[in-house]
DNA sequence: ATTTAATATGTAAATTATACGTAATAATTT
DNA sequence: AAATTATTACGTATAATTTACATATTAAAT
């Protein structure tokens, strides 16, 4: 956690240690028990929702920022991110609702428009998925709520950033036929019906549980356990767990999995 | 074509015009007559080759200044950019032959370092592909050449510009199976062999005349006519021309096209 | 009329994807 | 102990798609 003094600095000095004109907007989905989020933050005194954004420093790469900024709006350290597109144009932060009031309160300035961080900013946007359980929201310092929204049922967003979460998930839904899931969001053991029910829910749709075993297993990237899962009043499902090795080069590589 | 009183103020003044620390770098595909090649510049006294490059107006979008750019360099106004990657770390334009030189000559820095221009660039990386015929190559005015290269013998290149060199190209072989190509790179009126063997040399690979034709048929994007081209003592191919309507559908919407 | 080198075309086989139903089972209830 | 309940496990037949492949046609030159 910033201090108030460190924060008082970042905003005057803040081109000093990151770069201008250039940011990386995360859009940082859950997924937990069926149901796919988006982790959104309202900042102070405005009444519609942002991404979770940062600056990058002088000193580390696109990647690495991204992951920092995942991290200090998540506290996990393990998230995989990607990077899915740039979005640059001149009135992509203007907004009638745009909170520069609040900073400008902070630090005093008379106009805030003269000031670096209100200027045109090309965003770099990586999205991530995760288990929602894990995760400790955790707002900015000037944001009054950070909270998980239902996919389908988005607040009003500041800026573009609707835009920005709409391309991410189209990105995300296009990436899964393509690159493996799961890892992070499922228990390390689990079972056939949890991961296409996570399969379902990111697509939308139902898949033949049938066919999606058949296709999935045939990746090579599960493998079977001589276990189940108790489940209660219920034939006992088969654990299975990723095979990493194959799930990593799979991640690097790319497969396809014609679900 | 610039002044050499504009090019000094935009050195020194640059980023009174520019965004600061985010730059766009073009990797210009030309195709003719069954070969592929790419356009690059040799700054002046520096013995590696670069894409062209360029900065973005605080009045213009990304989009917006990637086709400008492509302008300066190729003289073509009607250049279809696909915006493929964005490249940032604190490193990727350092290298032992880093071209501040001749800038610093130019306008009696002594520490070049201490340059907006010189400093730490993410850059967004665009990609297009055209008839290279057309083009007039017109290096930047600090570029001793510019020309097209066979995308199979490249010569040594500055920076990371080879990683976003193959960054494109791979970017554009998978574009080709989900968007159409070909309105700014055959004629008009075009055979089917001609646009079979530009995806052959795109792809690098051989594809089977017969299925090809199915296939790329059955898309909707090209109409045959009732005309054939006259190619000497041969049997006349029967002429094609896209069906714009629908070209330009599968260009935003996507089509499929398992050649 | 012959030669040459290219174009045009269709089908059978192989592969892949889809659709679909029933038996097994774990714990709870009766 | 038997019945109930809700869930998992599993295989095959059909449809759709993709692949492989060879010959007749033709335009101009000789």
């Amino acid at each position: 956690m910033k201090t108030l003094e460190e924060i008082h600095d970042e905003i005057i000095n803040g081109h000093l240690y990151y770069l201008r004109n250039v940011s990386i907007d995360n859009v940082i989905f859950g997924y937990h028990n069926k149901e796919l989020k988006v982790l959104l933050q309202r900042p102070q005194g405005i009444h519609k929702w942002v991404l979770s954004g940062g600056y990058i420093k002088r000193t580390e790469s696109i990647d690495e920022a991204a992951k920092r900024i995942a991290r200090e709006r998540t506290g996990l350290d393990d998230l995989y991110l990607t990077q899915f597109m740039a979005f640059g144009n001149p009135d992509r932060t203007t907004d009638p609702d745009i909170p520069t009031r609040l900073i400008s309160k902070l630090v005093n300035i008379k106009d805030a428009k003269d000031f670096w961080m209100f200027d045109y900013f090309v965003s770099i946007g990586y999205y991530t998925l995760t288990e929602f359980e894990l995760v400790k929201p955790n707002g900015e310092f000037n944001m009054e709520e950070c909270q998980w929204w239902d996919i389908k049922k988005l607040p009003p967003l500041l800026f573009d950033h609707r835009e920005i979460l709409v391309a991410a998930f189209k990105a995300m839904r296009l990436h899964l036929y393509h690159y493996p899931i799961g890892y992070e969001l499922l228990p390390h053991k689990f079972t056939l019906p949890e991961i296409h029910t996570l399969y379902e829910t990111i697509l939308g749709k139902k898949l033949d549980s049938r066919n999606f075993a058949k296709k999935l297993i045939s990746t090579g990237i599960i493998k079977k356990l001589n276990e189940r899962r108790n489940i209660g009043p219920h034939r006992s499902p088969f654990l299975y767990i990723f095979d990493k090795v194959k799930y990593d080069k799979a991640l690097k590589n790319g497969m396809v999995l014609a679900i």
